[in-house]
DNA sequence: TTGTACGCGTTATCAT
DNA sequence: ATGATAACGCGTACAA
């Protein structure tokens, strides 16, 4: 079935049949009933490869993200769909993984369907050295790219964050302010955020005046998902003499690490030891007690950079970059004097 | 840039271009690399739609999930996505939510996307009353769909799935068996899945002899990730008087409630308590002691789904059901007697 | 080995 | 209000 056989079901021409389709107001309320019911008959579809060719664009929005069944990356894409279907649009998932090579070629793909925008979720998709970004500069002269939680300065490129510097810096901050003067830094990704959130814990500490170890900023070279692996991490630097009164997570799965080192070790929460994660994840809720997180606001984050991408689209003039606050969250892991809110 | 400008810049006609773009063995070599050049220098990129035009694909697949946050779910579509990868299709990703009109409305989307398959992810697809699944086998007579964790005798649908029931059936067996008599069965979905998992419960209990009071079947009707609901519901049910020394969970987020449950009443596991979880997630590590659970091979699932899904396509003959057995994994929160394997 | 010409099913422009 | 027809850019059968 298609639009020669529909006009001719009902005896008009397939100009007639596309005006109906697309809801032109110059068809005769009479023509209109008749074309839909012959429509409705047989069922038919408009052939979306064809439309696409006319107007050269089929309405899809591809997403990168490095792995979709990360906790956070997955709430990220379903946010993003969920608004993006809302306006229409449709979502092409590409899953990267995180290997330069990989996420070229996934934007390569994306780019050869043709996609009016591409949408890279996640802070590692911008790397530390320049020439590793240019893969996205390019794909930029072709298609709109907005980032989530990434910056790259370049036309084309919109970029949505949350400020991950002042994040850390505030929860380092009101540690240091409730008197606990060696925070272990617990990290497991050097991407451009990942380091931003490094920059803030040390920045808390020139800011204290407080003199801060090289020991007490440590990388997880783990999974993502290895908990225990955490866990004994821990113990190990434990072992090691490391001494520490307060984990600040890079993630929380690093943090939940933190409390199974702690029950292990019989060391008392938040007495002893006090602990913050980041993203204020369902693995928050999982451990006992519930673990302060900080909240980047990533439901926030996505709709505005849904908003920025259909502005972009519609040929609005859009902000290249937008940024918010995250906010700390106080649950059981922590007893800090007061929430200090520092600029 | 299209065809036709290439073929002038390299002095040929559209049919070789279009024969060094396919890798067609009929072309002369030094034609091949004259063209190749024009291409790379200009980045040509064929235009997909016109592609998907001619050929009537565009090798792309739907992938339809209620909430592509879930933990679950998420994997899930990591997997499927990742492995229609690496045969060459690419996927439009469509979170429909749980209710019916919401799925309709994705399918339908899909299927004027003209989409080569679809793929429903998760169990919540197909419901108990027949007419409900009508709108899927409608869809079949145009595309074939593929069920994970679903159930429906229909031409062209086709299943993968676990056999939840036996998965249940052993675990309850294995519990009755270690001397547990009052198993709390704790589910939260009503689904096709979520049935199949009830029924094995109840026929570990008729296997045994054992009488079943239809209070140790309790329905959790609150948010997928409101653990501490769960923990709550639980200290009420306790204070209502009832009485259970185990809790077989039909997702692992309400293993975690039950952990926090003994933990608040001070409830010894698994001495006092035994627990075990659905899906073998995350989850089940970030509690303390760790989660035993059933694991229900997503992983196999869903590369066989897919598998049978690029067969399909192929045209070979494929198998309408496919179905696992699920497996138990002794963790921290049981201590069983041995492992007994029924059929 | 290469080229010509047509078909794919729309939308949009221009008549009428 | 409606119809005829030209694009859109590719693959491919057929011809050379």
């Amino acid at each position: 079935m298609n639009i020669y056989d529909i006009s001719k079901q009902a005896g008009v021409s397939i100009a007639t049949v596309s005006r109906v389709l697309n809801g032109s107001p110059n068809v005769k309320p009479a023509t209109r009933r008749k074309v839909m019911d012959i429509i409705e008959q047989y069922g038919y579809i408009p052939n979306a490869f064809a439309r696409g060719l006319g107007l050269d664009t089929m309405n899809s929005i591809g997403i990168m993200c490095a792995d979709s069944s990360d906790l956070y990356l997955a709430k990220a894409v379903y946010y993003i769909e969920t608004n993006l279907r809302k306006s229409g649009y449709n979502c092409i998932l590409i899953c990267s993984g995180y290997e330069h090579r990989n996420k070229e070629e996934a934007l390569s793909r994306l780019l050869s369907q043709r996609v009016d925008a591409v949408i890279m979720v996640g802070s590692n998709y911008v790397e530390p050295e320049i020439k590793d970004n240019r893969y996205i500069m390019s794909a930029a002269s072709q298609t709109p790219v907005f980032l989530l939680n990434a910056e790259l300065d370049c036309p084309n490129v919109f970029c949505t964050m949350c400020d991950d510097f002042k994040a850390t810096r505030s929860a380092a901050a009101a540690l240091l302010n409730s008197g606990v003067t060696d925070i272990l830094y617990l990290y497991n990704s050097r991407s451009y955020s990942g380091m931003r959130k490094l920059s803030g814990y040390q920045s808390a500490y020139h800011m204290s005046g407080l003199p801060l170890s090289n020991d007490l900023m440590q990388f997880f070279d783990g999974s993502r998902e290895d908990i225990s692996g955490v866990c004994h991490f821990l113990c190990d630097l434990r072992e090691q003499g490391l001494v520490f009164h307060a984990v600040l997570a890079a993630e929380d799965m690093l943090a939940v690490g933190a409390i199974k080192y702690a029950r292990i070790n019989r060391i008392a929460i938040p007495d002893e030891l006090s602990v913050i994660g980041y993203n204020n994840s369902l693995l928050t809720a999982c451990s006992d007690p519930e673990i302060t997180s900080i909240d980047n606001k990533l439901e926030t984050l996505c709709s505005q950079l849904v908003r920025t991408c259909i502005g972009v689209l519609n040929g609005e003039d859009m902000p290249p970059k937008v940024i918010y606050s995250a906010e700390l969250v106080h649950k059981g892991t922590t007893r800090l004097r007061e929430q200090r809110q520092d600029q």
